[in-house]
DNA sequence: AGCTGATCATAT
DNA sequence: ATATGATCAGCT
């Protein structure tokens, strides 16, 4: 039966809190908060962010808000190579591909990303999940710079979705931001546009954020960090 | 090696 | 099916 952990009671207890996680492995972790920690992550694919959600008192499940609605932030983990590079984008949510009109300043995506709690974590094939271990957790919202990119790729993304050219949409379009299939596999279906541009199912989309973009919050964050944990 | 498209688990 | 948490795996 894992354990609870209280919410924080403000984004100063939250941070100082996930700052006093720095540096432990996530065996370490998943002992803190009684959850046993997977053979392998292939099965296990979120285990990571759930782990830190519990052990930093999250609890939104999979509702649709803020992993700390109270304090109105997003918990995101952030897997590191052993050079403190990201290894992978980062899913935000999904994006409607039905069409109808949508503005940036109302966008999900907008929403989720107004303020981010990122936690680094050591990750890639050949380290052992429990050995694993979190770095230096930093809190994050946009620039003024950082929005202006972000949104200028989301309404690109965003026009080909209105006039139901999904078909001309890859990963490859936005440079901060890109859409990628987000499904259980590729025979989902959502409300949008067949390729023909006509109305009908397709295969759900989500936004993610490119490690080129997370990568630039990891080195503008800068400072140091302990020895072991030098790269995060 | 990096990237794109596909996939896995769980809760609602 | 939607939304949460992401990583996998094949191709370039």
């Amino acid at each position: 039966m894992p354990a609870t952990v209280s919410p924080p009671a403000s984004i100063t207890a939250l941070t100082l809190r996930a700052a006093e996680l720095g540096g432990m492995t996530l065996a370490q972790l998943a002992a803190r908060v009684a959850v046993p920690v997977p053979a392998s992550q292939i099965r296990h694919k979120g285990w990571t962010g759930e782990l830190l959600e519990r052990a930093l008192g999250a609890h939104s499940g999979s509702r649709p808000e803020p992993d700390f609605a109270h304090l109105g932030v997003e918990l995101k983990t952030l897997p590191v190579n052993a050079r403190g590079r990201p290894r992978e984008s980062t899913y935000i949510c999904v994006a409607a591909l039905d069409g109808r009109a949508q503005s940036w300043e109302a966008s999900l995506v907008r929403q989720k990303l107004a303020c981010v709690l990122w936690v680094p974590v050591e990750a890639g094939p050949s380290l052992p999940l429990g050995e694993r271990r979190v770095g230096t957790p930093f809190l994050w919202r946009p620039t003024a710079e950082d929005e202006r990119q972000l949104r200028s790729d989301w309404e690109e993304i965003m026009e080909a979705v209105a006039i139901g050219r999904l078909d001309q949409i890859s990963a490859r379009q936005g440079r901060w931001l890109q859409l990628r299939p987000k499904a259980a596999n590729a025979r989902a279906q959502t409300p949008g546009f067949t390729d023909d541009g006509s109305p009908g199912a397709t295969l759900p989309r989500g936004f993610y954020l490119r490690s080129l973009f997370t990568a630039q919050l990891l080195a503008r964050r800068g400072g140091a960090q302990p020895p072991t944990t030098a790269a995060i």
